[in-house]
DNA sequence: AAATAATATCGTAATATTGCAATATACTTT
DNA sequence: AAAGTATATTGCAATATTACGATATTATTT
């Protein structure tokens, strides 16, 4: 099918799968980590990054400010994109309650 | 073409974006949300929470499994999954990593 | 060893994603 | 206002993902 079941899962499930989704791309992730170091970006910074065409970039950035990741874009002269804290903190505390479970009792060793 | 340009991007971007993925879909978030709750899982326990196939949560075992986010399967007597802390402290780390840039300096706002 | 139970795999249909050329849109400069 | 520059969108082909019925595999029980 190929038809992701949405409707059974909660919202919160949805969100988090949403954005995780988003950071689920080799592209999107250096996209992320160019951010984290260089605060800010234009499309045209990435473009000259990668060797994707223009199209594609702009497509990705797209993708990760719907899912949350970024944000921004044209506004009168400055023209940017940067990280969107909120969304990666939810992502990071759900991760956080993964790994201390893991901690607070193992198995499958 | 559907189909991701690996090759462009280092082995680090690639693992990450592989996890990532992994994670991107509600029920697998659903898994990993009882894994939190219930430290451990055979199949069937998830098949009787969720209203997809047995072959479906199978799959999606799988993909975790694969990606490294769960750890286990059939072992003589005791078959169990339950959640491999390893991978799931990388992504963490890179998503601790964002938001440490994002409040170092914030942009956009 | 046959039957039962639990999980994995195969095959397939429907849908989604990826990537890019071509084009459209928006802003800036001349 | 025309030309130039930067980004977004459209349309499309190739590939990937999702879901499940049917079946195979594996372990357990009778």
């Amino acid at each position: 099918m190929g038809i992701t079941k949405s409707e059974h899962f909660t919202e919160h499930q949805n969100t988090m799968a949403n954005a995780l989704k988003a950071l689920g791309h080799p592209a999107r992730v250096a996209i992320v980590e160019y951010l984290i170091q260089h605060k800010q970006c234009i499309c045209g910074d990435i473009v000259s990054e990668f060797p994707l065409s223009q199209a594609t970039i702009s497509q990705h950035l797209r993708e990760l400010k719907l899912a949350g990741i970024i944000q921004g874009s044209i506004e009168g002269n400055s023209k940017c994109y940067c990280l969107n804290s909120e969304v990666i903190t939810k992502i990071s505390q759900f991760l956080g309650f993964a790994i201390d479970s893991v901690n607070a009792s193992k198995c499958c060793d």
